[in-house]
DNA sequence: CCGAAAATCTGACGGCCAGTCAGAATCCGT
DNA sequence: ACGGATTCTGACTGGCCGTCAGATTTTCGG
């Protein structure tokens, strides 16, 4: 498997080529952020660099294939998100533990949050590349996540009608959709911290047991 | 205020008129949940009725105000799972109650999902409308539930750092997103009735504080 | 039942964007 | 500074959006 990195035609590509794809890459990411994916237009794209849309088609079959890119990228800054995640959360500091995942959590979904929105749309409308890299996300945090439950479940602490996988999706659930409705909560006096801190206590109390 | 209904020009219209537009309606939301958002044109719309597309912009200034309406629509289908969610869970009866919230949600979500994708990404986007629809839609079940948490709350049966709107808006979240994983979980073995079961055993834990 | 007015519908068009391709511009090794 | 490889783009076709003038259908007073 290699790591070159390749035009829409499938051809590696030298230096300065490169620099353009990242560049067309960024683009994408500023302008999903700033008008979302029904406006985005592979011309405002190609201008926002200075460049025509003939380039943008040189290294991408079409936006999709930017986007889902993007969200490999996404992805990437997901993984080290698992550190926060491993079994032996106590009593004592467990609820400490899960404030600290939900701020790495939170940092994470403010910088990614525009490409992460189109990557669930897609993968919910049923496309396969957006799935896959959606699955492959989703599992990294549900792995650790699943662990952590066996273990409150194998202590009775947690009930065993919980099934421990589908637990783990409804934490990570819980976690990307409460913060899209961020702004909108913001507007009714939840704020940042009040959020972070019932995340954790959520968080806590579902994968842990403890009150 | 009047429930008659308007064109796209705000004159009211006729019984014929109304047969025509809820035709496209229904045909939006057709198309919608079969194709997507992001493919679907005004011109195919029209077709699935055998008119133009003129004609759908006789009813409706965009497609956007065609997908607010059934979003609204939507909410209304929503209105009577309030009903199971009322304070008084008690121990006993709790987990069997939160099983039929699921049930009645997970049935609302089947009828609704590809339009309530549409409306959570617009108002995510910033779209002041669905901001609008999505938030009366949420706090419907969400008064219900804080009035439930504080109660849990008051009792000593869940920890005081838990916000009552905020773990509300959670419940709400996680309910919603979940179900938008359902298709990709059943292929990692996890059925509809283990969701189900799941679900209700989370949120009778969240707002009653029991296990 | 007739004819005119109101209501409803649509053909046709200008404008914008997607996506393609041939060839122009630039770079790089020698 | 020359030639081949790489990178970039002008210009074009086709399709959808959204509009409008006017065609078609319905309604209703007489």
């Amino acid at each position: 498997m290699s790591d070159d990195i390749h035009a829409a035609d499938g051809r590696v590509i030298g230096a300065r080529a490169q620099a353009t794809r990242r560049k067309l890459l960024d683009a994408t990411a500023k302008l999903l952020t700033e008008q979302g994916i029904l406006d985005l237009r592979v011309v405002d794209i190609s201008r926002e660099i200075g460049t025509s849309p003939a380039t943008f088609y040189h290294y991408f079959n079409d936006v999709d294939e930017a986007i889902l890119e993007l969200a490999s990228e996404a992805t990437e800054d997901e993984k080290p998100l698992v550190d926060h995640l491993k079994p032996g959360w106590t009593e004592a500091d467990g609820l400490r533990r899960a404030g600290e995942f939900v701020d790495a959590y939170m940092t994470f979904w403010d910088t990614h949050h525009a490409v992460l929105r189109v990557r669930n749309l897609k993968a919910e409308e049923g496309d396969r590349h957006f799935r896959k890299v959606r699955t492959e996300a989703n599992l990294l945090l549900m792995d650790s996540l699943q662990d952590m439950i066996r273990e409150g479940v194998a202590a009775g602490r947690l009930p065993k009608s919980l099934d421990p996988f589908t637990t783990a999706a409804a934490v990570v659930a819980m976690c990307e959709r409460l913060l899209g409705y961020q702004p909108e909560m913001a507007k009714r006096g939840s704020s940042k911290s009040t959020i972070r801190d019932t995340l954790a206590t959520l968080i806590f109390g579902i994968i842990t047991g403890h009150v």
